[in-house]
DNA sequence: GTGAAAGCGCTAACAG
DNA sequence: CTGTTAGCGCTTTCAC
């Protein structure tokens, strides 16, 4: 590894004439003509700076700190981390992720990444959700990925979650589906409510009759199958919005059994279902995506914003649909999904 | 943040002192009285110490990297990553993840990594296959995770895939199935060849007879759901040993197009199946745990007996199964499997 | 036994 | 315009 020392000596020039250059602030500073060579000589040597040494004066590290509660064990959180690192690396930063199970260990994790000197953190959950700051990360640059904090004290990335429920409820409507069930889950997060409302502006707009008997709230376990089985008795929708994987696969079952077919007897909507799910088994299903991997890349990109005070336009902006949120926004930003499969996907009625 | 400088001010000694007292390097140096004034003020202040300014003396970073091929995006990578923080994190270490979409990016995530100043590194893979090691890391401490190197070069972690195969084809023997079918994928990785022969060795051990046209090798799309509808048809078999989920899901769906229910009319073990997929829906089934927990945790255990010369024993066994593989072992180390559900399985003949 | 001093790679005042 | 100097937090000789 190529030291500033070393370039020095060879240039025939200083340390901090280097520093300058390399620094690019050797503007009027140094002389374009030195300048070039010093350029030339750690072109040559294959130098990179020592973010570890720099930090040790400019206490910035370039590290961000990740913390998520067990989160990269779905592939959703997978999604956000790929996309946080993507972004680092492109903003040449370095991502330490931390896990903490529930919070007994969360203030040690965060304390270690104190010590390792991380200029930020992004503080991750599963799923939109309100989430409690630990005092300690406080004053330090803080933003909330797929989670709103009381109060919108931090800045948060999330899912446009209305539209989600709009987009996938009018998309089913398109399809033909008069009477559309709402398969939701046990528990009143911000996700489910912002579904939900969509879900029923979209069947409003559309002059279609709000029924409560077709939406069920289910768990994970136990009575959930037998709750959307007899949905299918009582009710026989003909298209469902599924809130996630979890509440679709009793969908799925439930139309195995009686020898419906997705895409041609019924129509479904699925968050995020497994894309090797969708593809394979029910080609005709549609699903929105949750952004994951955008959610992950916007919320590095809004913590460099302000770690470095450097306005959001300033980043580059991938291939998404995505928009970077605005800096001085106020309330936090959302990020709309896309369905994937439209074309294809529901009842070709 | 509490520095060296500032115990030795407030304890009235240097910070040669303090170096040496608080890295157990007082013994018979300075004065037990004095070592331990030294201790209290440190504690005092909480102090912990620079990682990072250490680093630049010993460049030794505390850091490990982790390299993985897009594999944070599957639930099973996730556990990786889980485990060898978590070993990171009670060894003291810090683990930075990178993700490399195929090659492209390969040589910048290691150099990015390299300039951190990463002690070594783990390379992971989403399944047990042969991995060529990036020449640049070629001298650091490597560890594979659930993949092999050509010529076993480097010190792996992986499952132990013949006893996969014996384990759950013997379970679906135990269970009273006859006729059990191997559903596989159309790639011959190692993990596919010893699940194989597993399966094979234990049809064996008990007597029955290994019949070809019960096993299959099928893609992930397409024709791979009309290949297990035949199979269902032709062969009529009563267990179904399975590569992974995908695999696995094929059989669902055909079973309950069928009106077949998992552990009465047929069995089905499957290899990471979902969780919350077979705890839900099919309570009957059994799933073959993949240690992917234990698997990252021992990775990192080995990496840094290796990095710190250390023998392997001193290491903490968590409360699992697995055991840690002999540090001078010539062959690759495997991990067992363990089975969940096994008494609730399979079925109830 | 203990402290002074040097140096890891880098940045930032300040001279000149 | 460029070099000298000091110092970030820590380890490590080497004098005393």
């Amino acid at each position: 590894m190529a030291t500033m020392k070393e370039i020095a000596r060879q240039t025939g020039v200083s340390v901090s004439t280097v520093s300058l250059v390399l620094n690019n602030r050797d503007e009027g500073r140094v002389k374009p003509h030195i300048a070039q060579q010093v350029r030339q000589t750690a072109e040559r040597l294959g130098y990179a700076p020592n973010p570890l040494a720099r930090s040790l004066r400019t206490s910035r590290t370039k590290i961000l700190g990740f913390i998520s509660e067990e989160i990269a064990t779905t592939p959703f959180a997978g999604g956000i981390i790929l996309g946080s690192q993507d972004a680092a690396s492109t903003l040449g930063y370095m991502m330490i992720t931390v896990n903490t199970d529930g919070v007994s260990n969360e203030d040690d994790e965060i304390a270690a990444l104190q010590r390792y000197g991380v200029d930020g953190f992004l503080y991750a959950k599963m799923s939109n959700r309100l989430a409690q700051i630990p005092q300690s990360i406080t004053d330090y640059p803080v933003v909330l990925v797929d989670a709103t904090s009381e109060g919108h004290r931090f800045p948060s990335i999330q899912p446009d979650e209305f539209r989600i429920g709009y987009d996938a409820t009018k998309c089913l409507i398109e399809a033909g589906c008069k009477k559309i069930a709402y398969i939701g889950c046990d528990d009143d997060m911000p996700a489910q409510i912002g579904r939900l409302q969509g879900y029923r502006q979209a069947l409003e707009d559309a002059g279609l009759h709000f029924d409560e008997c077709r939406t069920i709230a289910i768990g994970g376990h136990g009575p959930a199958l037998s709750a959307v089985s007899k949905l299918f008795d009582n009710e026989r929708p003909d298209g469902f919005f599924c809130f996630n994987d979890a509440r679709a696969w009793y969908v799925y079952e439930c139309a195995a059994r009686r020898g419906l077919e997705i895409g041609r007897d019924i129509s479904v909507v699925g968050v995020d279902n497994h894309r090797v799910f969708a593809e394979t088994l029910h080609p005709r299903l549609t699903t929105v995506e949750l952004p994951h991997y955008e959610m992950g890349y916007w919320a590095v990109c809004r913590l460099v914003s302000e770690i470095e005070h450097r306005p959001p336009s300033s980043f580059i902006m991938p291939a998404t649909t995505a928009q970077m949120p605005a800096l001085d926004a106020p309330a936090p930003a959302s990020i709309h999904c896309t369905l994937i499969n439209k074309e294809s996907v529901a009842r070709q009625a």
